[in-house]
RNA sequence: GGGCUGGUGGCGGAAUUGGUAGACGCGACAGACUUAAAAUCUGUUGAUCGCAAGAUCGUGGGGGUUCGAGUCCCCCCCUGCCCACCA
């Protein structure tokens, strides 16, 4: 019996397959029949893969596989999201220029996932850095400002001040810098802008027909936040001012009882009276002073402070005070509210603190005494509305408004514009220059791309500026379109912008004319199946919608939605080990031989295990290299497979991938020894599991359950390898199935079989339904309920054979002794439910 | 506070539309092989009672619907994630 040298294996398969450019798709599918199988592509982090990739590329390389064996032409590309912020923090603490770093940490990823044996189209390996790249990134930049979407502002944003850049909504937790944890500040900088908003709706609405994970569809839902309502006008008591406020509850327009505005309101200025100067100015100062973090804290007692001012309520004349708090925020709808205590919490609150009037206007059983009452219910106190419920009267409210013309119904979202700019050096420059003359000015595209220039200190300047304003010989250029001075553009892009059409790069990476050859994104777009983490679920993936609605609309591309199908990988975890101390252990010092209690080899302290994310502190990282170099490609592969569904989160258990490896090389050895021959003959069970095992592994490799696949695939060859000696049909289909979870060990056994050819090229297997119904299955048989005996029969018996295997029963029977059968309930293939009672 | 998950043996986890709970793997125990150990192989392994046949209990807790509930309904407890004054 031979012992396997799994990473020899693993090296001599590997170079087999790129020898033969096994995995290249051609230029145009040729079959008629296209997958196109998308890994979120990694960021090139100096740390090389955590175990958490391998998961997601393991499945989508099981998809390929399965689809090309199945006659797909498959496109399965990966590459690099290169730009991006520990590169040029790293530049900054070491003078190491990031395309060295970033260089380095790219061939580290490309060898660590080529050491998997991934069946990647290396030829059409992409990185965001490289100019022939970004060069189209720029490009869809002017397309975008061609169309107005790309826009200039001065606008408060989220400030780093760690990382002396501005971020997007999106990059801000808890009022807190994604990156760093900074609290963020505000800050007023000129900023390029990308209308979003614009295709609000668009996003929304084509949601719809996308096989994604409904918590996915549901935060891209919410994240666009469409909400319906009113805009409505009140008049400023003795001003010629007019607050506009937004609305989702314009029925209740007869229960507002005072008003508010945000703070930063543009209107707070004009309609303060003298009196309340002093206090509105103190409380706009508190508000500014204070961070996002505590502002938006739901659970703070409310704060404001009376305007002086009093609106008109539009529908009956009556006089209701003007107040500014900021629980009522610049960003959304107007920046000011009609405030409706009775039907609100918000507003509740705030009457109750300040003594402000609460009129109910909606019946309800519990009344507004004691809380805000916030569900449906009869109009009451509201004139014209009153007797109608809450659809009927926002309608007839938003009608009389526009027939007055003090309202209109309007939709608003909590989507905002995206800030596009950044204050970084290792980004893609964007293309364009400011001129003296003639303002604004985009780049030709001829003069695509424009490079990143050299720089020698990578600092931002703090100011709000990049490191490119320093280089004055690359800002200072001439207008394209006047030919006198300008100066370039020195924000850059992004860590976004890269990955927002990368998809459409692989399909056609080396064309130097276009974007993606139309010919050729009409065949292989869009992508069939996209895989990566639910950590992107509003971010990238929102953008990448937005985008490529925009390339749609200029005919780059043919669909509507750029993923088709999308799945998200679980996180993987880590048994960490501490001790009564508190001190984290790593696996190495730790005594498994007792489980439920494991002991320190070192001194016999008592532990306690908890899963948690790895960590270098805890102790429990687990690095792909070392397995690798322990277990091999196939059985890091399969225990990833195998450790629990695709989509949770699960603990990486280092003795649980012993399993998987022994089924391996259990695999490799029972092949080295067996007689493959033309007469030998398998007992019908063992026939009909085979047939049951290719309809059971194909089915959970559509629906992503590989767990089950690998259980299924077990449970076949505990069976299969009883026999030393098999037909040559059970032999091949064993290693067909198994090929996409351990290729490089099924690749061996069919070459050391005598076979020339790939498994990859060979056709998945199909199996017999006919077959499957001989199988002799056994069944329960319940009395009132309970199971009490257990009979087998063939798969396809009747409901008659059924009961009759169920009443022929010994057991049965003499439990029925005395009893009455009233009812028998047959489920064919399940069971027998015998209801009987006492004669 | 809101939304979305999830709670099943010592552990990771199985279980179409309600239909034999605990597949598969780990660990543990016993045995074989070995001078010995490792590796490998074979068997046992939800709990309780019992010599056994078997019986009873059992999917976070409590109720309910049903011939039948891990799965459906109501109430409660807990975990994880996301969002967080969105008018």
């Amino acid at each position: 019996m031979a012992i396997a040298n799994f990473q020899e294996i693993d090296k001599k398969q590997q170079e087999r397959w790129e020898k033969a450019k096994l995995f290249s798709a051609p230029r145009l599918p040729k079959t008629g029949k296209k997958f196109y199988c998308l890994d979120m592509f990694p960021y090139p982090s100096g740390q090389g893969l955590h175990v958490g990739h391998p998961e997601g590329y393991t499945a989508s390389d099981i998809v390929s596989r399965y689809k090309r064996m199945n006659g797909y032409d498959v496109l399965h590309p990966m590459g690099w999201d290169a730009f991006g912020l520990p590169a040029e923090n790293y530049a900054i603490a070491t003078g190491v220029h990031p395309r060295i770093t970033t260089q380095k940490n790219i061939d580290n990823f490309r060898r660590q996932i080529k050491s998997f044996g991934m069946a990647y189209d290396w030829d059409r390996e992409i990185d965001t850095t490289s100019p022939d790249y970004y060069k189209w990134t720029q490009w869809i930049f002017l397309q975008l400002y061609k169309k107005g979407l790309a826009y200039q502002s001065t606008v408060p944003i989220n400030w780093c001040p760690s990382c002396k850049t501005g971020l997007a909504n999106e990059e801000v937790f808890n009022g807190r810098c994604e990156r760093c944890q900074t609290p963020i500040e505000k800050k007023n900088l000129r900023q390029w802008m990308l209308k979003i908003t614009a295709y609000a709706e668009r996003l929304l609405e084509d949601l719809e027909g996308l096989d994604w994970p409904a918590s996915t569809l549901m935060m891209q839902r919410n994240w666009i936040g469409k909400s319906e309502g009113a805009e409505v006008d009140f008049k400023v008591e003795g001003k010629a001012e007019t607050i506009r406020v937004f609305t989702t509850r314009p029925d209740t327009l007869f229960g507002a009882t005072y008003m508010v505005l945000a703070p930063e309101h543009e209107l707070v200025e004009k309609i303060t009276s003298p009196e309340q100067k002093a206090a509105v100015e103190a409380y706009r100062k508190e508000a500014a002073a204070k961070n996002e973090f505590e502002r938006a804290d739901a659970e703070k007692e409310k704060t404001g402070v009376f305007t002086g001012a009093y609106a008109v309520n539009p529908l009956n004349g009556k006089k209701i005070p003007v107040w500014i708090a900021d629980y009522v925020l610049t960003g959304y709808g107007t920046g000011a509210i009609m405030a409706v205590p009775a039907h609100d919490d918000r507003d509740y609150a705030f009457a109750k603190k300040f003594g402000l009037d609460i009129i109910e206007v909606i019946k309800s059983e519990q009344g507004v005494a004691e809380k805000a009452f916030t569900g449906d219910g009869e109009l009451i106190n509201s004139d014209f509305l009153n007797g109608m419920r809450v659809a009927q009267s926002k309608a007839a409210i938003i009608k009389y408004m526009q027939e007055k013309g003090f309202g209109k119904a309007k939709t608003t979202y909590r989507l905002r514009d995206w800030v596009f700019s950044r204050q970084r050096y290792w980004g893609e420059p964007i293309p364009i220059v400011h001129c003296e003359k003639c303002g604004v000015v985009p780049l030709p595209e001829s003069e695509l791309p424009l490079r990143l220039p050299e720089v020698e200190k990578f600092e931002p300047s703090g100011t709000g500026e990049s490191p490119l304003a320093n280089i004055t010989e690359w800002v200072n250029t001439t207008c394209p379109h006047c030919g006198g001075p300008a100066k370039r553009e020195t924000n850059t892009m992004p860590q976004w912008a890269g990955s927002c059409w990368y998809y459409l790069r692989y399909m056609d990476n080396k064309n130097q004319n276009a974007l993606v050859d139309p010919e050729i994104e009409k065949a292989y777009g869009p992508v069939d199946c996209y895989i990566g983490g639910a950590e992107h679920a509003v971010l990238h993936l929102l953008y990448s919608r937005f985008w490529h609605k925009v390339l749609y609309d200029l005919g780059v591309v043919h669909t509507k939605e750029p993923y088709a199908k999308l799945r998200h990988q679980g996180m993987i975890l880590a048994f960490s080990y501490r001790d009564e101390a508190g001190n984290y252990h790593t696996y190495e010092e730790i005594d498994f031989s007792d489980p439920a209690n494991p002991k320190l080899k070192a001194n016999g302290a008592k532990l306690t295990s908890m899963i948690e994310k790895m960590s270098k502190s805890k102790k429990n990282v687990i690095n792909p290299d070392d397995i690798l170099k322990e277990y091999g490609a196939d059985a890091f592969r399969a225990y990833e497979m195998f450790m629990g569904p695709f989509d949770a989160s699960k603990p990486w258990d280092m003795r649980g991938i012993e399993g998987v490896s022994r089924f391996l090389k259990r695999v490799y050895s029972w092949a080295d020894d067996l007689k493959v021959s033309k007469d030998a003959k398998l007992p019908k069970e063992v026939e009909i599991l085979k047939h049951k095992t290719v309809k059971k592994v194909s089915e959970d490799i559509e629906s992503f359950s590989f767990n089950t696949a690998v259980s299924a695939l077990m449970i076949y060859f505990n069976e299969l390898s009883k026999y030393k000696e098999v037909d040559e049909n059970s032999f091949e289909v064993f290693l067909k199935l198994l090929h996409p979870f351990a290729p490089h060990i099924t690749e061996e056994i069919w070459q050391n079989a005598g076979h020339e050819t790939f498994l990859l090229n060979e056709r998945w297997p199909s199996y017999n339904k006919e077959l499957l119904l001989e199988e002799q299955i056994e069944i329960g048989v319940q009395i009132n309920g309970k199971i009490k005996d257990r009979v087998k029969l063939s798969a396809d018996s009747d409901k008659a054979a059924h009961e009759k295997a169920a009443l022929g029963s010994e057991k049965i029977q003499n439990l029925l002794k005395g009893q009455n059968i009233i009812k028998i309930i047959v489920v064919p293939g399940k069971m027998v439910s015998i209801v009987a009672r006492p004669s």
